[in-house]
RNA sequence: GGAGAGAUGGCUGAGCGGCUAAAAGCAGCAGACUGUAAAUCUGCCGGGCCUUGCCCUACGGAGGUUCGAAUCCUCCUCUCUCCA
């Protein structure tokens, strides 16, 4: 890739993408030989950022790595908003504190991907503040209540008569403006965004200026395969996750769906992807061969090389091999004379929630006491000072407990 | 302003006086198997205890009827739909 071709350039930009429009236009836009402005907008109040979250942000790293300038836009202005499509309309304004608090946190995950050198954040308020109600009134003037009535769910409120607030037929206009004011050559979302950024494109026409590319990503499944990943469904992998929490998790999700983090989470070529692909099928790469890797190029992009290996290592210790991991915690538990009943130590210990649930993975069989196992719920242990025993609760919980 | 519908366990969603700690599905957990925290199959899935059983909490909230209520009545809170 050190010299790629326009035309290898623009396969990869396109890698993964679901709406890339116009590619001519991309291609024009790069044959002119100078950087790019690439824009992609977030919402202020949530810097919590999960896999799914990178697949956008991934994208501007493939902008950057071909030498583009990306903007990292911050919507604290049109937060104020709220994008219409989640539905719930009004937000708290933000105090300028919370915001560049936000911004920090914001910036802590993100240069994990992106290049801190050639990634500007900037703030919408900056050019939207100033606008002032005349100008937002010459900038409403600008579009027509018919185009914005193009836009699916405002077409089915209207059309079903639910209300629609005046404001937020003007979100779109404001996510538009904000390409205008930085001249942006390329704007990026989810496809969920497909509408506003085609708008961006109409509104810089107006404005006289070249329309943006558009380019829609198409939203990551989380670890079950089948919602999209996000963290209230709890089928997520967090950026700021433990390297071995990272990888279980990746080896959790299916071999179909493996393919699809690959084309979305990873820098691969899509044609050295179509290789690996096509030696997994004729059986000369293993599929958790190749499941392996991914997850050791998804923690090297969240920690490094070393927390890949290391995870790898664990993983391999705990669940090929079925031992204890390297790194045991330690719980420590008042003695007693009496015998100890192994469900309340479990719980007592944090491997269990409740006593009930521990009785129930003793009787299920998932509990074993120093490589022992019981399936007697009402079993007990010696617990005089000084006993010390090792537990596992399931496959992956241990625990090193003793009596002091 | 008027007329309706609904609020059930993490979620979706049955039940409409006792057999209901509450169907079913999803999610979750465990076991077997394996190539892995894939797939598949099986089981579990409110909590406590001195555990062949006993007790407590639970169907939006507060009362009431009844031997007995998630189920009937009254009031309250909230959500949604339709009409104006």
């Amino acid at each position: 890739m050190d010299h790629p071709t326009i035309d290898q350039q623009l396969d990869y930009l396109a890698k993964g993408t679901v709406d890339l429009i116009e590619r001519a236009d991309l291609k024009t836009k790069l044959l002119r030989g100078k950087p790019l402005t690439v824009k992609v907008g977030f919402d202020p109040t949530a810097p919590d950022i999960h896999l799914g979250h990178t697949v956008v942000i991934r994208k501007m790293k493939h902008f950057q790595q071909h030498g583009h300038r990306v903007i990292f836009l911050i919507g604290d202005f049109t937060g104020m908003i709220g994008d219409p499509t989640g539905k719930k309309v009004t937000r708290p304004a933000l105090s300028r504190e919370e915001i560049e608090q936000n911004a920090e946190t914001y910036k802590q995950q993100v240069y994990k991907i992106l290049d801190p050198e050639k990634t500007e954040i900037r703030f919408n308020s900056e050019w939207l503040g100033a606008l002032g109600s005349e100008g937002m009134i010459r900038l409403a003037a600008k579009y027509t209540l018919a185009r914005i009535l193009e836009r699916d769910d405002f077409r089915k409120r209207f059309d079903s008569h639910q209300p629609i607030a005046i404001h937020e037929l003007l979100y779109p206009l404001a996510q538009a403006y904000d390409s205008v004011a930085l001249k942006c050559d390329v704007e990026m979302g989810g496809t969920d965004q497909r509408f506003n950024l085609l708008v961006g494109r109409d509104l810089m026409r107006e404005y006289g200026l070249e329309p943006q590319v558009v380019i829609t990503m198409p939203l990551l499944e989380g670890l079950d395969g089948v919602e999209k990943m996000s963290k209230s469904l709890g089928n997520y992998i967090g950026i700021n996750e433990a390297p071995d929490q990272i990888f279980g998790k990746v080896m959790s999700i299916s071999d179909d769906l493996m393919w699809k983090y690959y084309t979305l989470c990873t820098d691969l070529t899509p044609s050295q992807i179509e290789k690996l692909k096509g030696e997994v099928g004729s059986g000369a790469v293993h599929p958790m061969q190749a499941k392996r890797d991914l997850a050791k190029s998804i923690i090297r992009d969240f920690h490094d090389e070393a927390a890949a290996e290391t995870a790898e290592a664990e993983f391999r210790r705990i669940f090929s091999n079925r031992e204890a991991p390297t790194e045991i915690e330690e719980k420590q538990l008042p003695a007693s004379d009496d015998p100890q009943l192994l469900a309340k130590v479990i719980t007592a210990a944090g491997l269990c929630a409740t006593n009930k649930e521990a009785q129930r993975l003793i009787a299920q069989g998932g509990v074993t006491i120093d490589d022992t196992k019981t399936d007697d719920s009402r079993h007990a242990i010696d617990g005089h000072v000084g006993k010390s025993y090792l537990l596992k609760v399931g496959k992956r919980r241990f625990a090193r407990v003793t009596f002091v």
